[in-house]
DNA sequence: TCGAAAGCCATTTTT
DNA sequence: TGGCTTTCGA
């Protein structure tokens, strides 16, 4: 690589050269602790990386003294590649990778220390869920509301403070059944994963904490090894990390000094004997903490400045990647976090374009105007790459894809069902597992009959009782099937399937120095000889086909590791595996639009940014919303995704949503008033879909008839001007439960005039008719029944008499003729009528089955998912 | 032991 | 809606 002039020299200026003051000053500070407070946008990892080649291009550290710790593999990836184009030279020994990454080394070098096997395996989440079930359900807890996510996420909080099921123990009422019950399924569940050699990702940070305060020359290894930390996505580190980090940072005592043998020259030794602690750098944003579900704890940085004292504090506050219609967006929602440090984010990029908003109908409906709208700027030279789609939830994702392969957009979505997560590629996993670590017996029965060979539940249990009671693992048992008295099939089978095992342990194994057996080949014999592919090839269910092909698809990924990583082995492959995030598996030169939780986009960027369901229930989430600080920590979800958008930002929403197979209404999110209406201009303003009034607000995705019915929280703002105006609050309730018997005159006139209240207050409001506040809402009609011949009024299209009625349950269409407008289908359920009369002399409908394609006459809220 | 059928249930975000 | 578990029959 050809490097130009000013990268060679050896002078620090270079490094400094485009930075602003405050981006310099935290480049060049140099004392015991800094922390850098980056808005949004401001260039952290631009300053991170030149502060790390600052420091050792200065020669204050050696690049193997330095640990850099990142919030994902690729942004740890990409910050070593950055590192070293600005150094012209491969930083060899820098640790850059996220903290479960690190840990895994650490714990990999020292676990025989405590009696674990190197190989150990790690649990990830759906693992630990799994075991835990079992474990509920062996000890037949689960009548006490004990749930495997339940305790799986009270376990994973424990952890993340630090407490062990010992320090649980002493902390526990003793006289309450339900805690000691959680105890009893919390203290088997560490039994079985030390019986196993695994650890779960809680563990993986604290058990090395564990690890370093029970040894200290443990300890003194790394503190004496790190000379610079530096942590990037500080407010999302958990107490855990937060210990991991205070250990790191601490001197070595002098009587350790002495009495440890270092393997590399020893660093400076203060006079005292001692050798001093790490230089710590923090980098942050508490407006952009998201992670505090999962146990971060924004006090870290809030409180950085008291635990490190002394500390320097500097402030990113330009920011370069918005303009400014899009940070002002972002600063207004954020403002209204109370409990904040005031910051404002300024570019100097220019207004740039408006934000964009859209209201659809339907789930579809909004789709399909992101597919519009992406199709547009593409043709106006915006890459594929280049834009985002941001959702709450990964439920989100299906209308997306379903419009996006309809269209044939190019994406690529990111996290949500893993490749991973697939039963078939766990299944190969757990192949690996088992030879890699022949402890975890999970992994073992997890492949016992998989493919199907004979080896049912009962089998299982024998050979489990059988290994408890000769005290021996459930391999050798398996070993020694023939002693079982088996017939013929079932001992065959699991010889045969030990033999594998055994030959496949064998190959893994790799003498000192020797290059490790490449985990592609270990992987292919175990699928051969278990007839595994095969079976799947075979199969006659359609789906097997492509479980094969996801298998093949892992041999691929398998061998591309070796290919990569040749020093690296089964192991290897192993943890890589188990730690990939979300954002991990992103690729910048793929060419397509990307798809993504907001969790996910936390550290991304995109010229384009579509923000999808910005409804209440979604956005902020429902189940936050009694959460202590949930609204708070949505509002900065929100934030973050806003910040994500370099040029062009949308803001869409649906009106009604399909959610397990039943249709919801929403309404506008809570953020989207938060954002000065100027700043927006709607395609379709949440106004537009709803221009009715005089139906009662009911917000669908609040619980019916719960408790308080408060809808969610959310204060309705139709009392101001815009809406007031027009003046036509009227009390047809849509109570359906007490149709309205009038006459029909009456009602025509009484419809008439609301509409011409109505179109004198959206000519008087001229381009504020549809502003940025929400007019009336969905009606939700329950279960509002309607028959052939019952009399109808819609608030748009007046009186009408129902001609048929078609579908069922949610998505029930009514067929109406209007008096006004003609024959109309509307859905029943959210459309914006109320029943007048029913049905009295038993007219019967004629065409009752006419269906709505190419009628043209099918109303736009009656385009429902199905 | 296994497959199909039927009910049931949950649905936030993730290293 | 669909993924998952349970149930039932072979």
């Amino acid at each position: 690589m050809t490097l130009p002039p000013i990268f060679s020299d050896s002078s620090s200026d270079d490094l400094l050269a485009g930075l602003n003051p405050e981006q310099a000053r935290a480049v060049e500070y140099r004392g015991p602790a800094l922390l850098i407070v980056a808005g949004a946008g401001s260039g952290k990892t631009r300053v991170l990386t030149h502060r790390i080649a600052s420091l050792i291009r200065s020669r204050e550290a050696w690049p193997s003294q330095i640990l850099a710790i990142t919030f994902t593999n690729k942004a740890a990836a990409e910050m070593r590649e950055r590192v070293e184009q600005l150094l012209g030279q491969a930083a060899e020994g820098m640790w850059i990778s996220t903290f479960h990454s690190a840990c895994v080394r650490i714990l990999r070098r020292e676990a025989e220390r405590f009696g674990y096997v190197k190989s150990f395996t790690i649990y990830d989440s759906a693992d630990s869920r799994a075991l835990l079930k079992r474990i509920i359900k062996d000890l037949d807890l689960d009548h006490l509301g004990l749930t495997p996510a339940g305790t799986a996420s009270r376990i994973s909080k424990l952890k993340n403070e630090l407490t062990d099921v010992d320090a649980f123990a002493r902390s526990a009422s003793a006289n309450d059944p339900r805690e000691q019950a959680f105890l009893e399924v919390f203290r088997r569940y560490s039994k079985e994963l030390a019986r196993a050699h695994a650890f779960d990702f809680d563990d993986l940070i604290g058990q090395v904490v564990f690890l370093f305060r029970a040894f200290p020359e443990v300890a003194a290894l790394y503190q004496r090894r790190f000379r610079h930390i530096l942590v990037d996505e500080y407010q999302d580190t958990n107490h855990a990390q937060y210990a991991l980090i205070r250990e790191l940072t601490r001197p070595v005592e002098p009587e350790v000094v002495a009495a440890a043998t270092f393997e590399y020259a020893p660093r400076e030794v203060a006079e005292d004997g001692s050798i001093p602690g790490a230089g710590l750098t923090v980098v942050g944003d508490s407006d952009q903490s998201i992670y505090a579900f999962r146990g971060a704890d924004i006090r870290n940085i809030t409180e950085f400045e008291r635990d490190y004292p002394g500390a320097e504090v500097v402030m990113l506050e330009q920011n370069y990647r918005s303009t400014q219609n899009i940070l002002s967006a972002a600063n207004a929602v954020i403002s209204n976090n109370f409990d904040r440090k005031a910051k404002n984010l300024w570019t100097g990029l220019g207004e740039g374009e408006k934000i964009v908003g859209f209201t659809g109908y339907s789930g579809h409906d909004e789709a399909r105007f992101i597919a519009d709208e992406i199709e547009d700027l593409h043709r106006d030279g915006v890459g594929y790459k280049d834009m985002a789609v941001f959702y709450r939830t990964n439920a989100q994702t299906r209308a997306l894809e379903e419009i996006f392969i309809r269209e044939a957009i190019p994406y690529r979505v990111l996290g949500g069902t893993k490749f991973y997560e697939r039963a078939e590629i766990k299944d190969a996993i757990a192949y690996l597992i088992t030879v890699a670590n022949p402890f975890d017996e999970y992994a073992l029965r997890r492949i016992l009959n998989s493919p199907k060979r004979g080896i049912g539940p009962m089998t299982e249990a024998q050979l489990a009782a059988f290994a408890e009671g000769q005290e021996i693992s459930f391999r050798d048992a398996m070993r020694r099937a023939a002693e079982l008295g088996y017939g013929p099939k079932v001992r065959g089978s699991i010889l045969t399937l030990s033999g594998i095992l055994d030959h496949a342990t064998s190959m893994a194994l790799t003498a000192e120095g020797q290059k490790p057996t490449a985990v592609s080949d270990i992987l292919n014999y175990i699928l051969t000889e278990t007839g595994y592919l095969d079976i799947l090839r075979a199969s006659k269910d359609p789906q097997d086909e492509a479980r094969a092909e996801n298998v093949d698809e892992l041999l691929a990924v398998t061998r591309e590791f070796s290919r990569n990583n040749p020093e690296s082995g089964l192991v290897d492959f192993l943890t890589e595996v188990s730690l990939v995030a979300a954002a991990d598996d992103l690729d910048d030169t793929s060419g397509t639009v990307s798809l993504m939780t907001l969790h996910t986009a936390k550290g991304l960027e995109y010229r384009a940014v579509f923000i999808t369901g910005v409804e209440e229930g979604l956005l902020p989430h429902q189940m936050s919303a009694d959460e202590a600080g949930g609204p708070s920590e949505e509002r900065r979800l929100f934030y973050v995704g806003i910040t994500r958008a370099r040029e062009k930002l949308f803001l869409s929403l649906a009106m009604t949503r399909a959610q397990y197979g039943e249709i919801s209404v929403a309404l506008p999110s809570r953020f989207l008033q938060e954002i000065p209406p100027e700043l927006i201009s709607w395609k379709q303003s949440p106004g537009m879909v709803t221009s009715r009034e005089g139906t009662q607000p009911r917000a669908l995705n609040a619980q019916r008839g719960g408790p308080g019915g408060g809808h969610g929280g959310y204060s309705r703002r139709s009392n101001e001007p815009s809406s007031s105006s027009v003046g036509f609050r009227g009390g047809s309730s849509a109570a359906v439960s007490e149709p309205a018997s009038g006459n029909m005159t009456s009602s025509l006139q009484k419809w008439r005039e609301a509409k011409r209240a109505k179109a004198a207050a959206q000519r008087s409001g001229g381009e504020s008719a549809f502003p940025n506040t929400i007019l009336g809402s969905v009606q939700d009609n329950g279960d509002l029944e309607l028959a052939a011949g019952d009399r109808v009024e819609h608030s748009d299209y007046g009186p009408g008499v129902v001609s048929a009625v078609t579908g069922v349950g949610t998505k029930r269409i009514a067929h109406v003729d209007f008096e006004e407008v003609g024959p109309k289908k509307i859905l029943i359920k959210i459309a914006p009528i109320t029943k007048v009369s029913t049905d009295s002399d038993g007219t019967d409908s004629d065409g009752t089955d006419s269906d709505g394609i190419g009628s043209g006459s099918t109303e736009a809220s009656a385009d429902a998912e199905s």
